[in-house]
DNA sequence: AAGGACTAGTGATCCAGATCACGCAGGGGT
DNA sequence: ACCCCTGCGTGATCTGGATCACTAGTCCTT
């Protein structure tokens, strides 16, 4: 029996964009009537910190509103961040599971709302049920698809532009029109654009000139145009 | 109640040097039983490839003897080496779990054992019993730490020279002696440390040059001596 | 023994991108 | 209105490592 719309996680706050495909979306009647317990909503302001690199693993947080960076630095203060995560993404997941400090620091954009789950209630959760267990463990691998993207696209893509390039097809998948051409709105710095992509902020500025005018965007305000995909595409693998 | 050896995955090949920590030992009864019916074994060549990068997910290998290297390219040619696995562990995990296809290609180094677990099979396995989705959970985050560790490496570590120090200090973790040397047999060619630490087989080969000037290692035929994992540290951090 | 196919070492050159150093615009806050 | 702070754009310079181009040792094959 699956549980009805109010017993799924996200159901407090904003309805899930995809739900069915979250973590726990879909469970039991039963596993989701105990997540629902051992959950906690609270809501962040911009800035907050949900965990910080280095700390002792407490729990998971299931992001409802907001939008949340994560980012690693190194000793000397060189910073990269590993992604941008939006609705529905769960977030520690892979420190709580292995019982590692989080691997990352996590970092409000904008105010918002997530629900917390405390590290043993999920343990428990996972050796109770194991459909639960079995999400998991698909949610890590695709965590772990992720990291193996980045992976390829530091190690393998070697300019600055190639790698810009990349990061506007990834913002443009959402909002790709059938022409090729899409719409986002740029919510980042061209110091954090220089921190996604491994480069500095001067690169950065000149990439955007550069972009603009080779025609690849525009920019109207804060709305990015993507002309046409296929001309990055172009470029990212050159 | 727990299986007796008898029904280690690994035990028709090489006794398993850290028994009990692997994904598929210490399981119950049952579920050893049940892994033991699925499994075949065979024996690879050097050079032979478990499977290949893009290819759909057959299942999963459990590596007995040899060394495997996992690399990944682009479609220019450009390789990069993501790992070299040994015995023990559990390869194409991922790509199974999340039913995608194989992300990297994996060739045996030497001549070596493996058992092999078909996809369908496993994830019966996955669904029937809770423990074994719990160790394949705990196996994906153990991977995803490995992985991040190679975005720190290839986002924050900058120059070769800090990404070869690594290298070294990675190697020299087992055979650590307490004064801080350490001895390593050097199985790779210089072009190979090249697509490990992404740089030119060139650079590499200056790399040693250097390192062996600054007294931080020495070369006797192929055993590569350590002088001091302290110093290494240095330049890591640097 | 001779040839070929890898693997290594090392100079010479070149260039993309980091670094440094500005000026300039917006936008709070007092 | 003022200042200060953060974010942006752009020139000038510098440099680490890629690239190119060799030589030479080693191991295998025939």
């Amino acid at each position: 029996m699956r549980a009805p719309y109010g017993l799924n996680i996200l159901d407090n706050c904003v309805s899930c964009p995809v739900r069915g495909e979250h973590l726990f979306c879909n469970l039991s009647l039963q596993a989701a009537q105990r997540l629902n317990d051992v959950k906690s909503t609270a809501v962040y302001p911009k800035g907050a910190m949900l965990f910080i690199e280095g700390q002792q693993a407490r729990g998971v947080f299931v992001l409802c509103t907001g939008k949340v960076k994560l980012s690693t630095s190194s000793r000397e203060g060189k910073t990269i961040i590993t992604k941008i995560s939006d609705s529905g993404d769960v977030l520690g997941l892979n420190a709580v599971v292995s019982n590692r400090p989080y691997e990352v620091t996590a970092e409000m954009m904008e105010p918002g709302q997530a629900n917390f789950i405390p590290r043993d209630s999920l343990l428990h959760l996972l050796r109770d049920f194991p459909e639960v267990a079995v999400r998991v463990a698909q949610q890590l691998s695709r965590n772990y698809y992720v990291a193996y993207e980045e992976i390829r696209t530091l190690g393998l893509a070697a300019s600055p532009s190639e790698k810009f390039a990349k990061l506007l097809l990834s913002w443009s998948i959402k909002t790709a029109q059938d022409d090729g051409s899409a719409q986002v709105k740029l919510t980042l710095t061209h110091e954090e654009v220089a921190e996604i992509i491994g480069t500095t902020r001067e690169t950065v500025s000149r990439l955007f000139s550069e972009f603009k005018r080779k025609q690849l965007m525009t920019l109207k305000g804060a709305t990015l145009v993507i002309r046409s995909r296929v001309a990055l595409e172009k470029i990212v693998q050159s």
